[in-house]
RNA sequence: GCGGAGUUGGUGAAGUGGUUAACACGGUAGAUUGUGGCUCUAUUAUGCGUGGGUUCGACUCCCACACUUCGCCCCA
């Protein structure tokens, strides 16, 4: 048997009908927004992403799915949506008009070489949104009250933003040099991996799971402190939009980030229950012009739509939701099918939802099927009814039956649905 | 890339080196001369992740691989 590949999953039954459910709900929402929806490819060079990402990062040297195609270009599956976008951006002109801010959100697949965990995938679907050409914190609270006003759309309530900020260059640098002074002395009392990541990546030493307890990160300098004024302006201000827009956020000093390309506000979506990341974001005022464009200011964030649909089913339980049909079309004989599929496609056409017996099966197992349906009228077809052009319809709910002339079934049936 | 646990019908699962792989749900057919949802009866895995090996004999033991899951690294 072929299987599938290792970390990929097939979106069906539940897990298809929530996708559905979050599809629209984005489609909807965006559009009240007033976001404009963006499409890049699946595959780009991979100089886009090792110039965007961070070219040493253990992210672009191992974790990404190269190959080269037959014109022997490099090129990588999209690990993350936010390259792409820019490089559209950059290649399309479409910052032309200085004054707008340019407003785009995407839902697609990703693709990651990871070892597969619960809610990690190679091959995940993230739903972002990007925004160009403004500066201003105001923007910061929107797009950070987008994404949890989303959630909730969603009925995924209990979810808290943390934010904190990575400054600019200048106040990362001071705290980078205050944190690692600090930990100096402590050094060989961390565990190893952190031992490592002294040189490699301070900052991740302060999210660290397994010294998570340790007395030493507990007293750890707070990057807030080392903010320069321009920061902790930016900072302040976020906070009050999103104490006015009724955010309910939590300053979290040890949230970094993974990439090298984010400034200043940071953040990320997490449950309260479980503590499941579902998204996270933040503003990256340099990368527009790292990857060849304008100096153009951008915040953005990217929401695991695989997560959310574990978490969304955890919220279900049993309650599965039943997609209910209106009609379910019963027939055994050949002139009883050749009438079945007529009405179908005649129901169909005026928006009542309506299905058919199409496996030749006994009367019976028809009424079960119906029945799993949730199918408000059965239609029974049967052939004397028929010669004389009644068609038998019964209420599932209240049991009666009546026989309606066949020219009047569809009137019939869109008044009583 | 590293480590732990797992993989038995459509589903939930029990099970043993030896002939017929339990039980339940679900499905199908019948009792019901075309009208179900209750009940009863029958039937429903030529196969126990894949490929090798050991053995007279393997779903059961051994090896490899695949996939799942939990954790590490990493986390865009």
């Amino acid at each position: 048997m072929i299987t599938k590949p290792k970390g990929t999953y097939d979106l069906i039954g539940i897990d298809a009908k929530l996708y559905n459910y979050i599809e629209n709900a984005i489609y909807n929402f965006m559009t009240n927004y007033n976001y404009e929806y963006i499409r890049t490819p699946i595959f780009e060079a991979s100089e886009l992403f090792h110039r965007s990402v961070g070219e040493d990062t253990d992210i672009v040297t191992k974790e990404t799915y190269d190959f080269k195609d037959r014109g022997d270009r490099n090129i990588t599956l999209r690990p993350e949506g936010t390259a792409g976008v820019v490089r559209s951006l950059i290649e399309n002109k479409l910052y032309g008009n200085r004054n707008d801010t340019l407003k785009y959100y995407y839902l697609g697949t990703m693709y990651r070489y990871e070892r597969p965990q619960a809610g990690r995938f190679r091959e995940l679907t993230q739903f972002g949104v990007e925004v160009f050409n403004s500066d201003d914190p105001m923007i910061d609270a929107e797009v950070i009250s987008l994404g949890f006003n989303f959630l909730k759309d969603l009925s995924l309530e209990n979810v808290t933003v943390h934010i904190n900020s990575l400054g600019d260059k200048e106040s990362r640098e001071n705290f980078t040099k205050a944190l690692k002074n600090y930990l100096k002395p402590h050094l060989n009392e961390l565990c190893p991996d952190c031992q490592k990541r002294y040189d490699t990546n301070p900052l991740r030493i302060l999210d660290c799971k397994a010294d998570k307890d340790n007395e030493i990160l507990k007293n750890v300098p707070n990057i807030l402190e080392y903010l320069t004024e321009e920061s902790k302006n930016r900072f302040n201000k976020l906070k009050e939009y999103l104490t006015l827009l009724d955010i309910d956020y939590e300053i979290d000093a040890k949230l970094v980030r993974g990439l090298d390309y984010y400034d200043y506000n940071v953040w990320e979506y997490i449950t309260d229950d479980d503590g499941v990341t579902v998204g996270g974001g933040g503003r990256y005022n340099h990368l527009v012009e790292n990857l060849g464009g304008p100096q153009m200011p951008a915040i953005g964030f990217g929401l695991g739509i695989d997560r959310i649909i574990i978490e969304l089913k955890k919220k279900l339980e049993d309650k599965v939701p039943v997609n209910n049909i209106d009609v379910y079309i019963m027939c055994v004989s050949e002139e009883e099918k050749i009438q079945a599929v007529k009405i179908a496609q005649e129901l169909r056409l005026n928006n009542v939802i309506s299905e058919v017996n199409s496996n030749n099966l006994s009367l019976k197992s028809q009424f079960k099927i119906a029945d799993n349906l949730g199918a408000k009228f059965l239609i029974i077809l049967n052939g004397e009814d028929l010669k004389k052009g009644l068609i038998n319809i019964k209420d599932n709910a209240t049991k009666e039956e009546i026989r309606i002339d066949e020219a009047e079934l569809v009137d019939w049936v869109i008044g009583n649905i």
